[in-house]
DNA sequence: CGACGAATGTAGAACGTTCTCCATATAACG
DNA sequence: CGTTATATGGAGAACGTTCTACATTCGTCG
């Protein structure tokens, strides 16, 4: 009869912690102790406790444990899921996560500031372990305000001083350079940038600190002091407007340099309907490596930042936060230039 | 000295559902009861409550939510995050939950059954309120297992007989058939599918569904009763392989439809560089109408089903079910071609 | 005026973990 | 043999919600 008094669980049909015990016959928290392998356990327990976790299937629920302690579980957040990159990043994450024992849940912000915040918030509330943050929208001071509730990676986010959390990037700046100077090492001299609509971007942003490299570079190569930077915007039917708009115009530059392969390609295709020729009438470079510009039909050069790397990377910094560390660090990754035909002619088609 | 007591909250800085009752002077169950607006509640209460919430910034937690009862969130499981036809969905979902309270929460199984199958039982764990799987690998069985904890759609996936879940899904038959049909309409006769390599799909996904179209038209043509459906392998280097061989046969057809724009846009490039001439000397239609499809460059002629509008209705049938429906609702969209240069010359190039 | 039902609010038991103390057993040591 | 350290296991209080019962207050109606 006293037995059967302990027999409350199995209620539903949930395999819960103490189903567990119970089928081992011992006490609940030595279950707990076994599963975060805390101290104190004998090898004895640990085979009866682990072997009784395999026939029963038991699965700890993740919402029970983000209630009291770790969830195992780490947030990425998206700006946009269509840019290219970005699934890259997610593929670095995973590869690393996989062998651990945390998941990656990814919320999708879509730019819009609102719902970045308030998935930031909703991952906070679920009590997730860590946060890597992928081009957030949100100012410095806010995400230092959040990261003292939560262990935050930034990637692409150009903040080394922020000390709340950590950030890991390509260097863009860098970036833009080594485009440029790939321009002018093919002789061209006439060059602009086509970059991001102003709203697009705050001070922190990819896209305004490749907007410094050109300009250093151009600088640097002699070409003015302030050299032209066009604004694309980002919504559909007025992006293709501002393109077609750049491509006919008389004082149309011999190069240009686009803050992404998302603008480049698009740029590329409405070239040729235009009968624009690539590159003999205008040499194009983009940013990011993405697999369509890699494709023959394209072939367009670009600045390679390895996002499955970033992703990495990020995915270890934080895990090391995770673990205790309070420092923060500030990681740079070198960008590399794939040269293609839409460089010029000679352009080497088999790159890597 | 007496109201000390109550003051245990506040311990550490969170605000919790406590927090807000203390502030309104109204009981827990008071404030749970206002938002979730139940059934009794005064507007007098009602009001204090929203306030206290208001000045407080109060955010419920999810965790806490989770183990008891609903979440409000949504998980929605990729099988790949690189195929572009992918985050249409996803666009729809938001959508959809926008305005709504729920949210959602992406996770990506990389088409390992493995991990898809740990990362729907976490969801399951995190008392997610229900499942939107996009292409699941695993089988119906299965599915059904899961469908019995938590409410399930699964878009992509064709199984009409399944009881425990609902699907939502282009009709892919019905695709194949019209790409098959806009071939014939061109003239061309000599036609083949190039389809997935045999371990990547079972038979109720979309790729099978196709390949039962693709015979069905054929045959209804009058073209032999089994027509050539050769298949590609999925991982990179076999892949150009297995097309270049495709394209260098001497009995190389004269038209092809390719199960996803995936392989062939690859396949229009590998046929640029090889000099095989699209559409003069090989015609070739794809699947999906993604946006690279529709670059002028590019120009493929494709299959449309709208990967939004999926979404979309996939979100709208998950939370009607989370809201109690039981019985299983299959739900079929028609796709539409679009026509564009690599079928024909004339193909309509400003398409939409 | 008594009785009953509707409307409103509250107490308190879940939910399934983690983790801090404790209790006990065993070993070590003088 | 007593005393003290050390290893091992367990009890039970959180964690922040939801939700079922129940208590109270009114209105209404015969």
């Amino acid at each position: 009869m006293s037995i059967e008094d302990k027999q409350k669980p199995q209620r539903n049909g949930r395999v819960t912690i103490r189903t567990v015990a119970a089928h081992a016959g011992v006490s609940v928290a030595a279950v707990s102790k076994v599963m975060r392998n805390a101290y104190g356990v004998s090898d004895a327990l640990r085979a009866r406790v682990t072997d009784a976790i395999e026939t029963l299937a038991y699965r700890p629920s993740r919402a029970a444990r983000g209630l009291r302690g770790r969830s195992f579980t780490i947030g990425v957040l998206l700006i946009d899921i269509r840019n290219p990159f970005l699934p890259e990043v997610i593929a670095g994450v995973n590869e690393v996560l996989g062998p651990s024992h945390y998941q990656a849940m990814i919320g999708v912000s879509d730019a819009r500031v609102q719902l970045e915040t308030s998935l930031i918030e909703s991952m906070i509330d679920y009590k997730m372990d860590g946060l890597i943050l992928v081009a957030p929208r949100l100012p410095s001071e806010i995400l230092a305000k959040f990261a003292v509730q939560i262990p935050i990676v930034a990637v692409g986010y150009h903040n080394a001083s922020a000390s709340a959390f950590d950030t890991v990037n390509a260097d863009d700046q860098r970036g833009a350079e080594i485009a440029v100077e790939a321009l002018l090492a093919c002789g061209y001299r006439d060059i602009e940038m086509l970059s991001l609509g102003e709203r697009q971007g705050h001070a922190v942003s990819v896209v305004r600190q490749r907007e410094i490299g050109f300009r250093r570079a151009m600088q640097r190569g002699g070409l003015g002091s302030s050299p032209a930077i066009g604004k694309i915007p980002i919504a559909s039917p007025k992006r293709e407007e501002a393109m077609r708009k750049f491509l006919s115009r008389k004082d149309r530059p011999r190069a240009v340099f686009c803050w992404s392969d998302l603008d480049a390609i698009t740029l590329l295709s409405l070239a040729m309907e235009m009968g624009v020729r690539v590159p003999e009438d205008l040499a194009v470079i983009g940013y990011d490596n993405s697999s369509t510009a890699a494709l023959g039909l394209v072939n367009l050069a670009s600045i390679d930042q390895s996002g499955r790397e970033l992703g990495q990377i990020a995915t270890r910094a934080l895990i090391s936060r995770i673990e205790g560390r309070t420092a923060s660090e500030h990681i740079f990754q070198i960008p590399s230039l794939v040269s293609r035909n839409s460089l010029t002619r000679s352009g080497n088609s088999t790159d890597r």
